[in-house]
DNA sequence: CCTGATGTAACTGTAGCAGTTACGACAGGC
DNA sequence: GCCTGTCGTAACTGCTACAGTTACATCAGG
């Protein structure tokens, strides 16, 4: 399927931020973060703009500006991370309409969707356990 | 995120050809799964070739040719039906090798690998709790 | 006012999915 | 031995999304 990046690169954004702060930094910048993940600015502009939305970050503009958590690392987990970047369902149902005349053709999104909602509900819970902190801890135990 | 179909329209095909086998039909075409699927047989063939691949099909070639379930339809689970049509992983790590100088750039793809593949594993544990069979019951359940 | 950073718009390149046409390969029936 | 119907597959198009880049307006502190 179509794999991107965007949890990896938004996690990777906040693990940066929490060691930055960690190190006594009050805020960090885009170009800062940029340069760790290796990518460009506007890039990680965009995905904390999102981050940002569902009040896991706050930014500062003008002079001296940046990013901060806006809650503690322990407390925020993958599972938002991921809800914040990837609004839309894992498993997309029919392209067109089936044919509603055929059995299968009518009850079959019915019957799918369920089994689509648990599943990502399985994966959600699965993210839920891991914190950015825990990112952090673990990244900085890779020898 | 680039959520695709694949697994829908191979969860229609394999319910199709197996409620096509309880109504006495001995194979089933792609041109009738593709009429009920409401898309074109060439799709539906590239599918099931897939999943022939994977041992969940068998089609036979000639006059009088068509597909049918190589195993009986209850033991064949949307697990392995994910695992058929879709190779990919669900998340990908960085796009570009992260700044390895940076002690977040340098772990953070050992931290986040078995993270990933734990939520991929409890996707697909909630995918095996539903069968094709499960898939044709509840379809035809539906009002 | 100057500076440095955010906030966006706009565009490009790349990749995958879905759809379509076309045609070769195959096997059974006549 | 040819006809027919279906699989098997290549090739192409249109569409969408992600990642990357440039450019520029906006903002706030010194």
């Amino acid at each position: 399927m179509g794999a991107n990046s965007r949890l990896t690169v938004a996690a990777h954004a906040l693990a940066w931020i929490e060691l930055n702060r960690r190190m006594g930094g009050e805020v960090a910048t885009s170009e800062q973060i940029a340069n760790s993940v290796n990518t460009n600015a506007v890039v990680i502009r965009r995905l904390l703009g999102e981050l940002r939305e569902a009040g896991l970050v706050e930014s500062r503009r003008g002079a001296g500006a940046g990013w901060r958590l806006a809650r503690p690392a322990e407390s925020i987990s993958l599972a938002e991370v991921y809800r914040a970047v990837e609004e839309a369902p894992l498993f997309a149902l029919h392209p067109a309409e089936p044919n509603q005349e055929c059995p299968v053709g009518h009850g079959i999104r019915s019957a799918l969707a369920p089994v689509y909602g648990d599943a990502e509900e399985a994966l959600r819970a699965q993210l839920a356990r891991t914190s950015v902190a825990d990112v952090v801890r673990d990244s900085l135990a890779v020898p």
